[in-house]
DNA sequence: ACAAAATGTAATATATACTTGACAAAATGT
DNA sequence: ACATTTTGTCAAGTATATATTACATTTTGT
């Protein structure tokens, strides 16, 4: 499923797909994927995004219900 | 580095490396690896091994400082 | 309307998460 | 002391996260 908490984070910091990818030093399409839920990312990277993005897992990561 | 926050509340729960792995279906290496910090485990396996031992991913996973 | 930037999405390739099977060492129970 | 469980670790295989290149579509700015 969709990533939203993640793309909203990512906008309320005005980053671009590709910005967000170069802060965390992966491609510009793994964060598309990541978003579109398309792949299941490794923890290390999880805290990379959430340390770029200033936000913790639980707020980025943890499934709703 | 090791983990040991997982593998105390794994013992916390009073569960084996092997009962863990089988309630979130890994094997007994991969719980084993993660403990020791050999590897970078996916958000989803995180994030089933945080509901089998009721903490969060902030909890378990979160690095610190 | 146009240009530029941002996003969606393929195909092929590589690194690594994870499996299976096996054995030794350490811990635990009786 | 012995048996059993738990843990550490290795080697070889499979699945998948991520890279790279490339192109089409959508969005944004002027």
């Amino acid at each position: 499923m969709k990533n939203l908490k993640l793309k909203s984070a990512r906008a309320a910091k005005d980053l671009s797909q590709q910005a967000l990818a170069a802060a965390v030093g992966v491609s510009r399409q793994t964060i598309n994927a990541i978003e579109k839920g398309d792949y299941n990312p490794t923890i290390r990277l999880c805290i990379e995004i959430c340390k770029a993005l200033d936000k913790t897992l639980d707020e980025l990561f943890w499934e709703d219900g």
